[in-house]
DNA sequence: CTCTTGTTTCGACATACGTCTATGTTGACG
DNA sequence: CGTCAACATAGACGTATGTCGAAACAAGAG
C-alpha cells in the first residue's frame, strides 16, 4: 500500500535544497516540483495535510479525517491518495483501520526551495 | 496595472507564520494558502518565478521570459497574471517594456507555513 | 460462513485549467 | 497622424480535476 508514490522529488542528500529563488529552474526540476505544488492546491488537502502533521503521535485514522469535512468519504480517500502519490504522507493498514503520517522529507524539502538566501529560518514562537 | 492582486495572504504581522504542520487548519486559512499552492502548481509557473526572482537587479522584462519558453506570448502572459494575482510578483510598465519583480512576503509566508518546527533554515551553500 | 463496519476503487459528470488564435491597448518614432 | 513593436485580453477547445453514488475489498465479530 505504501508502494505507490511517485518518488517526485529526488530526496537527494546532496546538501541542502536547489534554488528556485536564487538560480533559473530547469524545465525537469520544475516539473517535478510542481507535482507536488499541484498536491498542495486545494483546501481539502492542506487541511487534511495540516491534520496530519500536527497530530501528536505522527498518525492519524482517516475514520478521525473524514468527519471534519463535508465531504463524501471517497472523495477523502481520493485527496489522500493523491496526496500520498505527491510523496507528502504515507499510510498503512492496521487491523479495520487505515493509519496516515507526514513525510517530512518532501515538506523540507518545499520549504528549502522556497526559502530566500539569507532569510532565516520560520522559527516558531516558544523561546 | 499591479492593482488588481487578490492580497491573498494576510501579510501578517503577527510575529511570524500560522503553523500549517504544527496546528490543524481551519477552512478559510486553507483557502487563502491553496490559492497560493495552486499557482505554483504549473511547470511553467514555477519557471516564471524562478526567473524572475533569481534576476540580479530583482527585475526582468517579459520580453526575456518569453523567448525562454517554447509557448505563445500570451499564453506566458497568462502565467504572470495567475502568478500576480496569487500576489506572488508585481509589474510596471516602463516605456515599451513590462518589469516583473518578486513579492518576498508572500514567498516567505509559504516557506515559513512549510517549515516544521525545529527545522532550521534552508542556509544557501555559499560559506 | 455470514454479517457489519471501515476504506478504496470505479464510472460518470460538471467545472476548472492550459493552450491557442485573433483582437485590443499602449507607447515610441517618423 | 500613421505605423510598428511589446503586452494584455477575449473567446474557443481539449484535457484534467473535484465530486458523487455504487460497488468492491478487507478485517473483525457472531
Amino acid at each position: 500500500m505504501s508502494k505507490q508514490e511517485l518518488v517526485v522529488l529526488g530526496q537527494d542528500e546532496s546538501g541542502c535544497c536547489p534554488p528556485l529563488l536564487a538560480a533559473p529552474l530547469d524545465e525537469e526540476q520544475a516539473v517535478e516540483l510542481a507535482k507536488v505544488f499541484k498536491a498542495l492546491g486545494d483546501p481539502v488537502r492542506l487541511r487534511l495535510l495540516s491534520m496530519i502533521a500536527s497530530r501528536e503521535g505522527g498518525e492519524i485514522c482517516v475514520c478521525d479525517l473524514t468527519p471534519a469535512f463535508d465531504l463524501s468519504q471517497p472523495t477523502i480517500s481520493h485527496h489522500l491518495k493523491l496526496l500520498r502519490q505527491a510523496g507528502l504522507i504515507d499510510c498503512e493498514r492496521r487491523g479495520t483501520w487505515v493509519y496516515y503520517w507526514l513525510l517530512p522529507g518532501t515538506v523540507d524539502k518545499l520549504a528549502g526551495v522556497l526559502t530566500r538566501p539569507g532569510q532565516p529560518a520560520a522559527s516558531e514562537g516558544s523561546p
